[in-house]
RNA sequence: CGGGGAGUGGCGCAGCCUGGUAGCGCGCCAGUUUUGGGAACUGGAUGUCGCAGGUUCGAAUCCUGUCUCCCCGACCA
């Protein structure tokens, strides 16, 4: 490609409305374009880009035996009636009516409309397993969009869905997939972490999350510093707590004047945080209100407490309920002699004379102790994992990282085939159920994902596999003859060799395109100009090390092919 | 949706408080001189100041409404 004659609007300075690395970067390279919130133009470099992490995963998913399909992105509402999923799911699904007034929506994601397909076309076992797949542009209206192609409401979504005949097939489906998103990440040269993670409303038993580790990333995560064990903190088990606490102190009521939050309260008592307990009022959606016990330096885990009391939303109390059911403003919260239900982290069961909120303005109990001053009706693991607990599988600590969800995998079971009946006989004749699998990953999530963990102060710097040309040729004068021809024999000497190489032939000064072969992140660039044509060489520079080199014309392009190559190699191999 | 902020040439911003009919930098076009890390000079083009009302002799500026965008929370590839 000749820069001259493509489409690639860079940027000198960084567009008021993006906030992260990835997308100042992108906005800047040329290769994306926000149209609407969460919306945007894939230009000509960040199509690119797609295209190579699509490859990537299309040529994966294959060598996995999935089977590539394409559904449509607007589905009539019929389907998702036949799974409830109409009425559930909620202002995510962009819903809209053609002229005859029937209701479709632009598919979010396609359980239903690939179990459509299966129920009507697989009929025995012996077509079994199934996987099929897309690379589908979805829409998702999300609440707020964020971050450029990092959180869009429109993105571009591999998604995947296995359909086995028993449980075990199932699994075997799932353990597949996820071999194949290890070798996909691996081959976008990205670091990342498989982790156990919250199934969602998505429904099934089981699933791993797929993170890039980045400062930036969305999601906690934790991870084993001594075994293979990693989570979502929003799944992260905890070591269940043994220790039974005995009471040595009275229950004292003190005064706490102003003193609302754990760190003023044990600050003012001059008592560790470790020796305080909080008490959380909240609400589930049924309305039911419950008091919540954790230790004071600990954090609520509304998802652990979501399964405990099998509701899908927790919040906090408003003001008024936290008063009307402590007698006090919020602040000093506590179970003594509390009318809602008590339910407790289970390592309050290991605390005894602690300090906890007294229902009453600027007051506070010290020798608290549960069993003997309240009541706790449940204790369960509750409270979010932290770095430095101990891991539940072994006796290592755990670390936290933040990570990018770049993928997803679920075991899905048969919520969905049961609901749309979709079956098959058997090899004894009876009607069995399918048990589904899913599996996403976001591409343009993935593209971003990348650039979050290679930039550096002067732009992008892709992996080669990623790139989307692997060299770049800066012609520093394209007006003087011989330097012009010197970079577009190279050119075609590279193209014949099926490298991906952009000619930057424009009529500007080499400041203006070094800056902007760095800013694009080219992993490879050669300089042509007077000076290293004296001595018939182009120069090389490698845009991740900065390393130099001058390459003797005649050799130049077998040697920048072979190192592109071993290069893709490098990065898909491990 | 709750809380915070912002809409002014393609991009980044100033002007608004204290109303008088729009300015700076980058980019763009033409020319001259330049040419190894975002060149200099000269000349030029581009704005119904988000939209709709209102106040006023006069509104980018004040008032009301509305739309959009961004940030913090819930959601997720």
């Amino acid at each position: 490609m000749r820069y001259s004659q493509y489409l690639l609007p860079t940027l000198k300075e960084t567009p008021g409305d993006a906030e992260v690395i990835s997308h100042q970067l992108m906005a800047r390279a040329g290769m994306i374009r926000k149209v609407a919130a969460g919306i945007y133009d894939y230009l000509p470099l960040g199509l690119r880009v797609i295209r190579k992490v699509e490859n990537i995963v299309r040529e994966e998913m294959n060598r996995a035996g999935a089977i590539e399909l394409l559904m449509p992105s607007v589905v009539p509402a019929d389907l998702w009636e036949e799974t409830g999923r109409w009425q559930q799911y909620g202002k995510e699904l962009l819903r809209i009516k053609d002229r005859k007034d029937t209701e479709f929506c632009f598919g979010p994601t396609h359980e239903e409309v690939v179990t459509e397909i299966v129920r009507g076309t697989v009929n025995s076992y012996r077509q079994l397993p199934i996987n099929l797949y897309q690379i589908q542009t979805k829409f998702r209206d999300e609440i707020r969009p964020r971050f450029g192609l990092m959180r869009g409401r429109e993105f571009i979504m591999k998604d995947a869905y296995s359909f086995d005949l028993d449980d075990a097939g199932a699994s075997a489906s799932y353990e597949k997939m996820y071999q194949a998103y290890r070798r996909i990440f691996e081959r976008c040269g990205l670091k990342f972490r498989a982790v156990e993670a919250d199934t969602g409303n998505i429904g099934g038993s089981s699933s791993h999350e797929f993170m890039v580790l980045a400062e930036t990333g969305e999601d906690d995560i934790v991870s084993c510093d001594a075994c293979e064990y990693a989570a979502n903190v929003e799944k992260a088990e905890l070591r269940p707590s043994t220790t039974l606490a005995s009471a040595t102190q009275p229950l004292v009521e003190v005064d706490t004047p102003n003193r609302k939050t754990i760190e003023e309260v044990s600050a003012f008592l001059k008592v560790a945080a470790t020796q305080t307990v909080k008490t959380l009022i909240v609400q589930n959606e049924r309305k039911e209100t419950l008091a919540v016990l954790l230790r004071g330096d600990h954090d609520l885990n509304e998802i652990k407490l979501c399964r405990l009391l099998d509701c899908n939303e927790i919040e906090m109390a408003s003001e008024e309920t936290v008063q009307a059911v402590t007698g006090a403003p919020s602040g000093f919260a506590g179970p003594v002699g509390l009318k809602v239900r008590i339910i407790a982290d289970q390592e309050v069961q290991g605390l005894s004379d602690y300090v906890i909120g007294a229902n009453a303005l600027d007051t506070h109990f010290v020798g608290a102790n549960h069993g003997r001053d309240f009541a706790v009706e449940t204790f369960a693991d509750l409270r979010q994992a932290q770095a430095g607990d101990s891991c539940p599988r072994c006796e290592g600590a755990l670390e936290v990282w933040r990570g990018i969800e770049v993928g997803h995998v679920f075991k899905l079971g048969t919520k969905y085939s049961e609901a749309m009946g979709a079956t098959v006989l058997d090899d004894q004749g009876q009607d069995r159920t399918l048990v589904m699998g899913c599996y996403g990953i976001g591409v343009g999530r993935t593209a971003a994902a990348a650039i979050e963990q290679n930039h550096d102060a002067n732009g992008i710097i892709w992996p080669m596999p990623l790139a989307p040309f692997q060299i770049i040729i800066s012609v520093l004068n394209p007006n003087a003859a011989e330097v012009l021809e010197a970079g577009e024999t190279l050119y075609a000497q590279l193209l014949e060799r099926g490298i991906e190489v952009l000619l930057d032939d424009r009529d500007e000064r080499p400041g203006s395109k070094f800056k902007d072969a760095d800013l694009l992140g080219i992993p490879l660039r050669v300089t042509v100009g007077a000076r290293g044509l004296k001595e018939q060489c182009y120069e090389l520079q490698n845009r991740r090390s900065g390393e130099r080199a001058m390459l003797p014309m005649v050799e130049a392009a077998t040697q920048l092919a072979a190192q592109v190559h071993s290069a893709l190699n490098a990065e898909a191999g491990g």
